[in-house]
DNA sequence: CAAATATACATAAGAATATTATGTATATGC
DNA sequence: GCATATACATAATATTCTTATGTATATTTG
């Protein structure tokens, strides 16, 4: 399930985890296939999540002890449900803060305008 | 040679090229200690670059013909230039352009204030 | 002046994280 | 009825980096 990114995946590497917080803090529960559709959305398909980067994600969250887990029945399907965590809020702050600090490093190193858009 | 980089390393994974291209793009040429050591000043050691990772880089790029390099001695130490072909020019931009468009597309994603300083 | 540190290259073993492929199964739209 | 969408999962492979190791010269400092 492969839907040409439009960035090389180099750049997508590493992001996975903070955006998957990011997501999680803010919307009290998410299923895994929910968390990719809300990706591709809000960044007009720009990036895409695979599942098999994303389902080993959450169950390594889930034995961090990052995301709780429910289990929902959807007709004769299962949901599984990733909710943050007291220590998942941490970790999600964390997260946004060290990548915003790292944002603005790489804007320094590559010499770009802060501020508008980049492109 | 590993001096604690500020970042959880996944970050950086995936940025390591573009940084490269674009010291090279506004260098003429350096060599591959000479980037480590820059790129260590310009993020007040935020970024190290291990060079486990930047010679095979280098390496690759030449291969792939972005990069010519010039060998020179120095009293009896050889020091090996890198410096951008016509190609290695383009990409620089290309590299450059497609990060700045990421780093966009990560703001609105995690709900970034773009402007200011993201800390 | 000896030892530590810095300069300068290189590569190999291993870890981490993602892609790609595959598998299973139900639900919906045409 | 068939394609596509929903929804999970995992295994094989690829990529990219860390860590460790190796070689060698140059400089600083106690």
């Amino acid at each position: 399930m492969y839907i040409c990114p439009m960035y090389s995946s180099e750049l997508i590497k590493g992001t996975l985890k903070t955006i998957v917080l990011k997501l999680l803090s803010e919307t009290e529960k998410m299923y895994g296939y929910e968390i990719t559709q809300k990706v591709k959305e809000l960044t007009d398909s720009k990036i895409v999540i695979t599942e098999g980067a994303l389902y080993p994600l959450l169950h390594q969250l889930e034995a961090e002890g990052v995301v709780t887990t429910e289990t929902v029945n959807i007709g004769k399907r299962v949901r599984k449900y990733y909710s943050l965590t007291q220590t998942g809020n941490e970790r999600a702050k964390e997260k946004l803060y060290e990548f915003a600090d790292f944002m603005n490093t790489m804007n320094i190193l590559l010499d770009l305008k802060p501020g508008v858009n980049y492109v």
